[in-house]
DNA sequence: TTAAAACAATGATATTTATCATATAAAAGT
DNA sequence: ACTTTTATATGATAAATATCATTGTTTTAA
């Protein structure tokens, strides 16, 4: 079993909080998983019952709406927790976690976060103030879904993906997302989304290399994005 | 200047979890301050150094879009905290407070609540749960806000109305907002909110009352609202 | 290697929603 | 009481977006 005292992750997330010892015990109760592109760390209306560590890969967070599609709400990274929320609400997970690529994670048992949180104060305000930055980015994208178009949330979507998760060596963008996918964060038919890319290639903001995306006139999609 | 121990505020917030001694230090420390009907309470941006309790009235949290309009993220009403996120986060207001009614609140200084959050375990917990529920309903509002047309979302907005503020005695809704802040509720132009509430009226879903709204068929809203 | 399945692209069209213009009604100020 | 302003309402039209149909392309798997 790998220790907790040398993962990324600790780096990271709100267990940088934790000394020596909380971590030593973390690696004792920590068990790891392989998550295989497609396959989900845990669903909608599941209950947790801990937190996970996300070791490597990319996951998407997604909800089911009541027309029947997916909504993908965030991506979460290499190197963040997953699941603080439905432990801390003692609720069913609200949302699907489901790996966008294959994955490494650890899970730690709730029994072993709320004692954290009883004996180290910087941990649990680490863990809050995580949380309080989830809430701003909910209002803040609730805000553009109400306000904005299609085209600019399309724009201000690609520059995120570019500025979070980066590119690959032939500028193509490193996470790899479907057009369902893609639509489906930014709350359009796949369709729509389909055509606002060509629209964008044939102005020269992108370029489609394959299903790839490469990013061509980021000053041009940030203005479309407002 | 009112005791804390005996105001409404304090049974149904996180607040409850203090003790005497702890409610005490609150009635020494709190301002209480009188908030007229349009007024803010504090302004997007703004650094708010403390936290509101909301003793009597309803404001609107809203956010400006990069478009210009305003967004309503959220109603609060009496019984309720403002300002945890901002507080804890160390930011600036992500959203601004303005009273639809008169209001009272009062004004817990920063300082304060971080002694409450030192010494008992039960207050930090109950401010963790009361921002992760805020967290679930923005996941939850954002959803919508992607998935479902403007009919569905005006439709549950005013299922929301009835549920969570009641209505007044000639069935009315209680909170009374313009055709053009529901409007910013559900995210859409005010002409079109107007022209759905008149469809809802010529279905016999709604009564308009003036500027008020009744609602007379609730089942049939909430199967329109999904 | 080829057949089947899944994904991407595009046209045609329908529906939803926004915008602009104007009318009416209610509220506020003088 | 009357004028001004503001809010609500509605029509006409434009723009944005969804839906359905079809085709080409890539991936998967037999």
């Amino acid at each position: 079993m790998s220790k907790c005292e040398q993962c990324i992750v600790r780096e990271f997330s709100s267990l940088k909080a934790l000394n020596k010892d909380e971590l030593i015990k973390l690696s004792d109760c920590k068990t790891s998983k392989i998550i295989k592109k497609g396959e989900s760390i845990f669903e909608e209306g599941e209950n947790v019952n801990g937190i996970f560590c996300i070791k490597d890969g990319v996951c998407k967070l997604t909800k089911l709406s009541p027309n029947g599609k997916d909504h993908i709400v965030k991506l979460v990274a290499k190197g963040e927790l997953l699941g603080q929320r439905s432990m801390i609400s003692d609720e069913p997970a609200n949302l699907s976690a489901v790996a966008l690529e294959d994955m490494q994670v650890c899970f730690i048992p709730k029994t072993e976060i709320l004692g954290f949180f009883d004996k180290n104060n910087q941990f649990s305000m680490n863990v809050m103030k995580s949380i309080c930055g989830d809430l701003r980015l909910a209002d803040d994208h609730m805000v553009n879904m109400a306000q904005k178009s299609v085209k600019e949330r399309l724009a201000e979507t690609l520059i995120y993906l570019h500025e979070t998760f980066g590119t690959n060596t032939d500028k193509t963008l490193k996470v790899q997302l479907s057009r369902e996918e893609l639509a489906s964060m930014i709350g359009t038919a796949t369709e729509s989304c389909i055509r606002l890319l060509s629209d964008f290639n044939k102005l020269g903001l992108i370029e489609l290399v394959g299903k790839k995306i490469v990013l061509k006139d980021i000053n041009k999609l940030k203005k479309i994005a407002d």
